[in-house]
DNA sequence: GTCTATACTGAGATAGAC
DNA sequence: GTCTATCTCAGTATAGAC
């Protein structure tokens, strides 16, 4: 690996972890990674790309065991796996993140809480959205397509805010937590129309 | 009311609601409203006091109204409120505000996505949220206090992520969804202790 | 290919004259 | 209260050394 490449990225991911995007400056990641500030451009591109870089690091390895997860609960299943199964194979990846590399789930908090989900997660995360609301989708096959599709904007408005935008360390407590909540939620009959 | 202050509040409500907090430079928003750069920081402070001074001035009324059909509510049922009834005296004002402006809610919802939510809503909606915190923890004497906190941040999320957050302008058929959501995640039995 | 030095543009903030 | 001029710092771009 590029020497200069993983000191930007190690040291990026301290940064925006500690203070979040928006404070940390090019200046200060460049003077604590010990490397010209044009290396940054080099590299990267731009500030943008080097965060996307930062997530990118780290979200492979948590998205395939999400996937791996789903797969074998299909397989135990076979057809419509519990919401809640859905919901654990999602979220316990990102606890045992959480475990290993704190920084990690730190700037995902901070992406969230700066607002950068969209153009950050939205190409990091595609696949993996899709497989988990196919299985949801198959598992409430009452609710129609758009209580179904505002279903799932209510539960990443709640899974973003709990993951990442809140401290703490007991994730996988507060994944016990959130799954119950959201299983509520989902399984809850559907609104009626009036 | 002083002139300046209210072109200044106009411009910047307009502009943030358009393209967003960051993306909008005080030099774009005085030259819209007219005015001296250097009147801004005379009037406001800071960039940042401008936006929430922008929120004050719609907030108020919102949170009136909530405040009201709380106190409703709460004298039909004297005692427990219904949770769903709850969670409607608290999004049902905001759906009011944004057919009556429009801008307000799209500033807001830039707000959220920008993440400045801490900042600016805790100082305007302090009150506000004491008092559906009481009312929601008295609807549900069954969950202890530290899973009543989360799902409270569960809902939290949600909301902001719904409310604010995506684009669309129905909201009383969006309100109704989130209600019937957050009732069922709310009503959930307690997640087991593991 | 990689890194360094330096310049450019635009942002928010401020001091001081009027 | 208002305006001009200026300051500092940000992200970005480029020219050129190795």
């Amino acid at each position: 690996m590029n020497d200069t490449k993983t000191k930007l990225l190690d040291a990026a991911e301290r940064l925006i972890g500690e203070q979040g995007f928006a404070a940390t400056s090019l200046r200060h990641i460049i003077s604590e990674a010990g490397v010209n500030l044009a290396s940054v451009h080099y590299h990267f591109g731009s500030k943008d790309e080097l965060l996307e870089a930062v997530v990118m690091r780290r979200a492979a390895p948590v998205n395939d065991r999400r996937l791996a997860l789903l797969d074998r609960y299909e397989a135990e299943n076979d057809g419509a796996v519990p919401v809640d199964r859905i919901l654990e194979a999602f979220l316990f990846p990102m606890a045992q993140a959480a475990a290993s590399n704190p920084q990690f789930v730190r700037v995902m908090g901070r992406i969230v809480s700066e607002g950068m989900i969209q153009s950050v997660l939205e190409k990091n995360f595609h696949t993996v959205l899709l497989r988990f609301t196919a299985a949801l989708r198959k598992s409430l096959p009452a609710l129609s397509d758009e209580e179904f599709r505002w279903r799932m904007l209510f539960m990443q408005g709640a899974m973003a805010h709990t993951m990442c935008g809140t401290p703490g360390n007991d994730f996988e407590h507060r994944i016990a937590l959130l799954v119950r909540f959201l299983s509520g939620g989902f399984e809850a009959s559907p609104a009626e129309v009036k």
